[in-house]
RNA sequence: GGGAAGAUUGCCGAGUGGUUAAAGGCGACAGACUGUAAAUCUGUUGACAUACGUCUACGGGGGUUCAAAUCCCUCUCUUCCCA
């Protein structure tokens, strides 16, 4: 616990924070009971979650203890920070579902037994709340004006229009804090940068309420974008998801591997739990040989989000699709009839079904790039039927440009 | 309650009767170069079709016209101004 506060914020896990000195004090010297929020909008956490999740751990690991805090009842209304429109509202059913599941992940990181860690919904309390009594006792102590003078709701006021639901979002994230400060002694929010002004309101809100000397505060960590400036986690296919039912565990593998030179080493302080020391040594590899902190980034967070033995496959899948590796068996599969190669398939077809490519328009396109391959041998005719003499003793492997692989197993 | 402007292909954004699958930018993809990196250069970027070409698309619905993203009616939504 001592030199916690230096720890994470030398590790990367610090924006902004209340009082920096209170916080460093607090942290090192007492169990903090803090909490994270999650809006359960969708069935999955995806990257950009991986950062206050990743805060949670090591905090948790040095003896605090965490409050996972799932939106149940805001991600009725919708979050305007950081964004042009608007949530989509889901049903209750949807809601509670998301809930169920972002759980399950986030016990791989954290445990959430109700001793060392709780996991709350604030539909408890909100989804049964009273309006007269929460203008009468919340409202009272917000000021609208002080409430436009917000980032996120300056920009949403002057360009979009701003609904009232969404306007009430910042008192109803401040009285989450309220009740867990109240119900479990939280004394601390952790939050992505963009939910700056709804954290620092709660923990006014809770001075106002209890007094001064509540020791309340509350800890930004940065809004991870890679160094060339884009946001994390975009593939292909869009975001990067946390659950292999979304993104593959060889997808997610890949991922790592492909980031930027300048950001492995960042992000291994981020997204791993290797020690500092270690690091530091991998921090000594230039020019290409950081393949290999690479390798060690993209193992460890594989490990972490899916597990180890998912890691070694991943890894071993990748040496088989690029070059050294011969367990050609892992390279991501798709199955098809044997029957319908053998009485022959046109190319276009069998592209489209292995889900390399999207559309038979776009398998032509590349064949005449040059980017498509089968059993690496390329391909220049688009009219091509492959048939059983394609067929290899590990299949067919199936190539759209350089890092895009499918092998069909009968 | 009254008035005005607007909704275009993944995003931004041009286009105001035919030459428009729709400028330009961003993003994305591919090739070259490399290290499964970045940068750079080149090309591609609605679908179907070997191809001629066909179809779908400019908020929803209806209409005018040989011809509509472009004109008219109507509905929905957004923004702005007045009260």
């Amino acid at each position: 616990m001592k030199d916690c506060f230096k720890f994470l914020k030398n590790r990367g896990f610090f924006q902004q924070s209340t009082d920096e000195e209170a916080l460093a004090r607090k942290l090192d010297n007492e169990n903090v009971t803090f909490y994270v929020g999650y809006d359960p909008t969708n069935v999955s956490l995806h990257l950009g979650h991986l950062v206050p999740i990743m805060a949670s751990a090591f905090l948790q690991r040095m003896g605090h203890k965490p409050i996972a805090l799932v939106g149940g009842g805001t991600a009725m209304i919708g979050d305007p920070s950081g964004r042009t429109s608007a949530r989509p509202i889901l049903t209750v059913d949807e809601i509670d579902s998301n809930s169920m599941l972002i759980k399950e992940q986030l016990e791989r990181f954290i445990t959430l037994d109700g001793e060392k860690g709780l996991f709350i919904n604030n539909g408890d309390w909100l989804r049964n709340i009273n309006y007269i009594e929460f203008l009468r006792d919340i409202g009272k102590h917000f000021s609208v004006n002080r409430m436009l003078s917000f980032e996120t709701y300056k920009e949403k006021y002057k360009n979009h229009g701003l609904s009232f639901l969404e306007f009430n979002y910042v008192l109803l994230q401040s009285y989450d804090f309220l009740r867990l400060y109240k119900e479990h002694n939280c004394t601390l929010q952790v939050g992505g940068d963009d939910q700056w002004a709804n954290m620092v309101s709660g923990v006014e809100l809770i001075r106002r309420i209890t007094g001064s000397n509540s020791n309340v505060e509350c800890l930004t960590l940065p809004l991870i974008l890679t160094s060339d400036g884009k946001k994390m986690g975009k593939t292909q296919n869009g975001a990067l998801f946390l659950s292999k039912e979304i993104t593959s565990v060889y997808d997610f593998y890949q991922y790592w591997i492909n980031v930027t030179d300048s950001d492995v080493i960042r992000f291994l302080k981020l997204y791993t739990f290797i020690d500092d020391s270690e690091i530091e040594k991998l921090s000594q590899l230039k020019g290409e040989e950081l393949i290999e902190a690479k390798r060690v980034l993209a193992f460890e967070v594989t490990k972490i989000v899916h597990s180890e033995s998912d890691a070694i496959e991943a890894r071993e899948a990748a040496n088989a699709a690029f070059g050294s590796g011969d367990n050609i068996d892992l390279i991501p599969t798709f199955s098809i009839d044997r029957s319908r190669i053998e009485a022959g398939i046109s190319i276009l077809d069998l592209f489209v079904e292995s889900g390399l490519v999207e559309s038979k328009s776009e398998v032509r396109r590349l064949i005449k790039q040059n980017a498509i391959k089968i059993n690496e041998d390329k391909i220049s005719n688009e009219n091509l039927i492959v048939d059983s003499s394609f067929i290899t003793e590990s299949g067919i492997i199936l190539r759209s440009g350089k890092k895009k692989v499918k092998r069909i197993a009968f």
